[in-house]
Order: C-alpha cells, then structure tokens, then sequence
DNA sequence: TCGCGAGCTGCAACCGGTTGCATGAAACAT
DNA sequence: ATGTTTCATGCAACCGGTTGCAGCTCGCGA
C-alpha cells in the first residue's frame, strides 16, 4: 500500500541504497541526485518505515515509559516532560499503566523490550531484583528509587518530608502522623525514615499510618486511624491521599485546618482543590521527565551510565495548615 | 545479545521455519518437536522480535492512542481501560499527548503510522479533511467527535447538556451561561446546540461565553464573564473548567451554589473537590475506551468499518447547584 | 600521458522473523 | 503391492530498510 523505499528507488532511476542513503547519511549522496529523490520521495509520500531501520540499525527510536497509574495525577507532567523532551531528540514515547500490579509491570516490561531502546520506570513497584534482572535485555533509567548501578533520578523526598514536619512543628504541633504509601515503594520508606528523625530532632511524637493505597481511597480509609491515633499535624504519602484524609476528617466532624493540619506531596492539585487548598511538598515532575529522557538517551548511545540525579522539592504553605490550639 | 529465531533453530536441531511455527501456528508442528523447541526457547531466554514479525505480517500488535492533554483527567480511565481490554487481545498500547495542538497532532499521526496497527483519536482537535486525508494510511477510530465514514464514539454530551440545563431550570434558574470549550472541539459545539436547545424549551436564557481552554485556567478566566452576564446557573466545557470557575467565583466573593449554581461534565473528581462537591454529568470513559479498542482491532481485521456507537451519560446532582433564590 | 585519490553509486548480504511450496515418511485405502 | 492422503519439516524468497565493499568517473599533479 504504502510507498516503500524500492518504489522510490525505481521512480528516480537510482538503486535503493542511494535512496536509503538519501534519508540517513545525505551527505554521501549527490546534491543533484539527493534532490530528485527526495522529490520523487514526496511525491509518493513515502516516509521510512521505523521498524524496518530499527531491524538492522538496532535502534528503534522509540523509549518505554512505565507508571504505576497513570490516574494519579503526579505522573502526567512527567510523562508529558519527557515526550516534548524526546521529540526534539527524534524520539518517542510509548507510555504504559501497570495499575500498580508488579506482575503487569514486569509484563509489560517484556513485552516492550523488543521495541523500545530504553525504559523509564518511575516509581516501579518490582523488586530490585527483578528489575537488575529485566536490566540486562533493556536498559532503564529509574525515577524515585534507587537501584544501584542504574541511572538513577531522585526527587528528595526526605527533604520534602523534613520540611513538612519542620513546618508542623513549627506552627506548634507535637503529635503527628505519617499516613505512609505502599508497601511496594521506595518513597514511602524514604518518607518514614527522614520524618521520624526530624519528628524526632523536634521533640514531636509520630506515629506511621499505613501502608495505604497511594489514592483518595486510600486517604479516606486511614481518616479514622488518624482520628484515633490523636494527632493534630498529618503528612500524608502524596496530595490524593491528602484529600481523601481530608474527606474522611470531614465526614467525621474534623475540621481542616482548625482541627487537624494536613501536608500533602507532590503539588498536583494547585488550583483544583477549593477548601481548604492543601499545603504540600511540590515535587519537581517535569524536570524528572526531561532529564529522565535525557540521562536515558546517553545510556543508549555510550552503554551503561550510571549517575545519581537528586533534584530539590519546596514546601507550598497554602491553608490546609495552621496552628495547632494549645 | 539476545536469542533469535535461528539461534532457537541451531540449539534445538530445526530448520528456523519449524521454530516460527511453534510460536505463530504450533497445531502445525509435532508435539515432540514443539516440546523441544518450546524447551530451547525458554533456556536461552528466546522471545520473538514483533517488530521483525511485523516486517512480514503488516501486524505490529500495537494500536497508537492520541489524546489532547494526558493531564486532563478526564483522558486515564479510558487509557486505563484500553490498555487493559487491549492486552487482552494481545495488543498494546501506545499513548501520545498532543498538548492540545493540531499540528503536533498531525506529526505524531504520521510517525505512530507505521508502528501500530490502527489509532485511536480521542477529542481529536484537527481539521475532518486532515483526519480523512491521514485515514488513507491507517485505520482511525475516532473518539467524542462524528466523522463520515470513520468508526466512532460519542457520548452523548447533547443529552448531557440537556439534563443538566433541565436540571438547572428545575432549581428555577432562568438566567444560564455555558462556558464554552475550545474553538477546535466538536464537543462544545454539540454542547452549545443542545443546551440552546434545552434552555429555550424551557423558556430560559442563555449565554454562551467562551471559546475557553479546557482547564482550571479556562474556568478561572471565564469568571469574570460569567458574574458580568448575570446568570445564576452555569454549565460548563468539562470539571476542570467548573474547578477553575468555582475558585474564580469565590475569589470575586460570589458563593456555590448559595449565589451561583454551577454543573460540570465528565466526573472526573468524585471525590476530589471537598467544598462544595461538583454536580456533573458523568461520562462513560471507561466503556469508550473499551469498545474504542474493539471497534478498532475490528477495523483492523476486516477492512473498513463504520459504526456509530453511542454511549449515555449520567447526571450526577452534589453540591455544587441548589435552588434559585427568589 | 599516466597514476592516484576523491566522490558517487551499485551490489549484495544482512537484520529477525513469516510463509507458500516441495519433499519425504508414515498411514491408509484398494 | 501400489496409489493416495496426511502430517511434519525443510527450503528459499520475502518484508523494508542499512551498510561494507567494490567499481566507476573525473580532476588533478607529476
């Protein structure tokens, strides 16, 4: 149907290998002979079939990027970051939801292996070992894990987490909360421990809440623990579960910010939400996808980079907080 | 680095041909053999090259999905759903994000072309004669917008239009506005003819403000407009806008829906929004993007189809409208 | 005038599979 | 014992490109 490089070749009187050169390395073909082709090329509307390069050339252009949910709204400026961020780099993304099922996640992992150059795994839920394992057919940049000898970007959640609790502290609060994530994630152990020592440093109680599913159920469903647990400053996994909590403190008659402050993470809801807007740790998601993008690029072209992005998150004070009553 | 067919072959002593059939038609080869070679397979880590089969059967087993802007909430569930319903089918899926505009859409049209069997266009923002000229190269089915000849989706945004503004006059609002969507969505115009119609039927006024972007921002920006119309009763594009509108009208002290009653389209936020709760119109996303994939592995197999699937929406009453003051 | 190198182009093998056709052996009917 | 199927497998061409190598032409210096 499509025209292929061999009608092209016979339409302009040349052999196909000068057509294919006229696509890939112009410089070795003619500037008389280039331009017929490529008129003849248009005229036909012919364009090289990637998949057939990619079969002796080893590179199919295109990269893999997997997310845990791609509902979860702290994955889409990632994603769109590093798509904008591929195209200029001839590039493409394939991006797949693993419906934060390792064994889809491993799956699809598999399956793309063959037709991508490189995966992106943000916020994988596999095992470590799994994943060194699948690094030997494909290779993966990680975001918000770290793996050892894989490039690795990082936001500093431990940062952000001390910040929240310094936040909480700071407006007087003594008994806090961590409602952590799931059990699969890298993060949320990174969250407990950075938030235990500057609970600790403060001289504040915490107490860890969870694991929770990283969504608004999960957020709802550890509202009651919350209320039971007695504290009034909570920082919750990411903003989704901020808002579920928030829901569910609501639905049984705690008031946000009077009664309970909530920090959320990721800044994902700025403008969404209307009462109370929620503090939160805003995370720096395009700039992951851009240089996740980048760092994977590298990796394909020169083998095995491996390097450590940390990139910083800031604490959005908005009016989920306040000060705790005395 | 990775095992091939004819290394499979060399490995199990068979000819290549024998070892393809075992994988892509194994009622064609002995059990023993098949056994063996199965065997062999799985030892060396074999697992076919799709790209490589492609060359030859013109079958990626990959569909291409494009949507306007993959941080619109209203877009992951029926990614979610598709991927899912097509693995079931062997077939994967390939997000593109066109950040709302035409000409990126058309780009990543042309290059997903030859990678995947068939695309999905979901709100397509492109011209119909662009999308009939690209539809000579792949099989389209065509998602929340009526193209001649093209497999389609709709949800019936006109029905919704119509419940909501029904419900809206119900509440004795006489005076309505419709923020309108962006100048390129046949969904907005459906919208805005319907509720023209709905409104005057119920002997009520309307005004249409817009075109407006889909987003917060669109909602945000339209406020104003909407306080100087003096309606007391809006529908808008999609819950972004109804969002950003909310916290627009707030900001001009203008109260939901003790002042303003305002209904959104999509139910995107259930549980998101806390105060007030969004009263929308719900849309089948889910659905769509199953049958979506259907309509078009279907397309793919026997040629062209052209079917109009119409899927109902659903008027979802929270807090966000209330009676009309007298 | 000859030799040589540079610049272009063609040849043909190859990437990793698929598939129509031919071959051979075993099973069956006559 | 012979002819006919059926079943399993091998052979080789093909999909749409890329690329190392060889050959040709031309211009230039000696």
């Amino acid at each position: 149907m499509a025209a292929t490089i061999r009608d092209v070749a016979r339409a302009s009187g040349v052999h196909v290998s000068t057509v294919s050169r006229t696509f890939s390395a112009p410089h070795l073909v003619n500037a008389e002979t280039r331009n017929r082709v490529l008129a003849v090329a248009e005229d036909l509307g012919y364009r090289p079939n990637r998949a057939a390069r990619a079969l002796t050339t080893g590179r199919t252009h295109n990269i893999g990027l997997i997310v845990a949910d791609i509902s979860n709204p702290f994955f889409p400026p990632l994603i769109k970051a590093a798509q904008a961020h591929a195209r200029t780099r001839d590039y493409h993304v394939f991006v797949a939801d693993t419906d934060e099922d390792p064994q889809v996640e491993e799956e699809l992992i598999q399956t793309l292996t063959k037709q991508v150059d490189g995966v992106l795994l943000c916020s994988p839920r596999l095992s470590n070992r799994v994943i060194e394992r699948l690094h030997a057919d494909v290779p993966f940049v990680v975001v918000n894990r770290r793996i050892k000898g894989m490039p690795t970007i990082l936001m500093d959640v431990a940062q952000g987490a001390r910040l929240a609790i310094e936040h909480l502290t700071g407006l007087g609060h003594r008994r806090l909360a961590l409602a952590a994530g799931p059990s699969g994630s890298w993060t949320s152990g990174q969250m407990r421990e950075a938030a235990s020592a500057a609970a600790a440093a403060s001289g504040a109680e915490l107490v860890i809440l969870g694991p929770n599913a990283p969504t608004e159920q999960g957020g709802l469903a550890v509202a009651a623990e919350v209320v039971a647990s007695g504290a009034t400053g909570v920082l919750t996994y990411n903003d989704l579960v901020a808002i579920g909590l928030i829901e569910g403190l609501y639905e049984r008659g705690v008031r946000v910010p009077d009664d309970v402050s909530v920090v959320g993470v990721d800044d994902t809801l700025s403008g969404r939400l209307n009462r109370p807007k929620l503090t939160t740790v805003a995370m720096p998601t395009s700039a992951a996808g851009r240089i996740a993008v980048d760092l994977l690029l590298q990796s394909v072209g020169d083998g095995r980079t491996s390097t450590l992005t940390t990139l910083e998150t800031r604490l959005v004070v908005r009016e989920s907080t306040g000060e705790a009553r005395s």
